[in-house]
DNA sequence: ACCTGAACACCGTTCAAGT
DNA sequence: ACCTGAACACCGTTCAAGT
């Protein structure tokens, strides 16, 4: 077997910032929000503390490249060419999966407004949102609403789950306990709140997010519909 | 005139929960979410560091009821009375202008799901939620949606207010630079970002949140309409 | 019983000194 | 040119010592 030509000799391990990068989801996904610190990261890159800084900016700068690598991966697996409505349901569903996987993406997500994920999310939101026959003057507000939902119910889900973590509890435990709450709480202040506290328990936190979207979506039909028709560009 | 009968007699600036509530919201008001420091706190009240820990149980504790502060000021001042969907958008707005005049108030939301401040939102929501006719086993995941919603703009503006915050940059030159460096991305990848920039250079965040409730109300609408007539309970 | 504030165990970030 | 890691300027939280 022929050898491989000779390349420019590349240090196994040599620093770079794909590596830290990586090394920061790693950490990120096995400890949580708390566990990204410039120390364990060093440690685990075999250097100090100050080198990272030659190829990072800071801490929410590499934050942020970590979550785009997380958004990135994960739009690039949702398939494209589906119907304008069940594209957003995909992409919408893709997000929440990855978020529930790396929760940290959630409150990532929430620090870096005009940056680099959120453009990424917005352009596969946008184009199925066009074919759905939104106003061009209303598209910035609709792909708005439906980013500060998802980005609502990722902040959520990051919560919950750095609670989680925090405390220990499980799930199902930390529902019955809130849910135990609500329940106590004064029925002539709290009726709604009181009634809705089973339906906290056994609700599915996938499928209600897949119902505000439907909301939505039905939202934006309604919209359309009722507006007048436009001329289509053929 | 008689005198008040003698009380208890409270010394003057004593320590109290309330007071520590009060003072730290005026840091976060004054300083943003970094100024929330216990030995800023300690200074303003005129103790140590450690008085603090005999009235409030943690830094999430403090930060969570000085959220609920402003959650109960602001829906004490929205109407009553008024019409559902009315209801809903008034609430929704007196929500968005808090956070506009807080913006801490967005992350300090975020990080207590099951809280009090968002109870007694939940509960606002829930009961005009009610009036439109939303069925009974849906109304967890309607009002869960209209709450991420609402979650989602307010962790958004308090980004986008503590980045200005930050670099010390005034809102439209910001929007300026992220309009810009929108227009500049890749036409084959980014045509939909690219062709909103300058809708996002006119926005108006009260009008497009606005926009999103009426979406969320015209989705319940028409799910409310789809179904068989409710039996009601007259 | 309540306050006090030094001390502890961390952070992100910098920068002189090394190679 | 790039890495190294001690040092700086902070944090939240605790706890012996005071009153």
């Amino acid at each position: 077997m022929p050898k491989p030509p000779v390349r420019t000799p590349r240090r196994e391990n040599s620093l770079s910032r794909e590596r830290i990068i990586d090394v920061a989801i790693e950490l990120l996904d096995a400890r949580g929000e708390g566990g990204l610190t410039f120390r364990a990261l060093a440690e685990r890159l075999a250097t100090g503390p100050g080198a990272i800084y030659g190829h990072i900016t800071d801490k929410s700068d590499l934050l942020t490249a970590a979550c785009d690598a997380i958004v990135a991966r994960t739009l690039d697996q949702v398939p494209a060419g589906e119907a304008p409505a069940d594209a957003i349901r995909a992409i919408a569903l893709g997000m929440f999966d990855a978020i529930d996987a790396h929760p940290w993406v959630g409150s990532a997500l929430s620090t870096a407004p005009g940056d680099l994920p959120v453009i990424r999310l917005m352009e596969r939101l946008g184009q199925p949102l066009r074919e759905l026959g939104v106003a061009t003057q209303a598209q910035w507000s609709t792909v708005s609403v439906l980013l500060s939902y998802i980005l609502g119910v990722a902040v959520q889900n990051a919560a919950n789950a750095q609670f989680a973590r925090a405390t220990e509890t499980d799930r199902s435990t930390y529902l019955g306990a809130v849910a135990a709450a609500w329940s106590s709480l004064d029925a002539a202040a709290y009726p709604f709140t009181r009634d809705v506290a089973p339906q906290l328990l056994a609700h599915d936190d996938r499928a209600d997010f897949l119902a505000g979207v439907d909301l939505f979506l039905k939202g934006v039909a309604a919209t359309a519909a009722s507006r007048p028709v436009p001329t289509a560009s053929r």
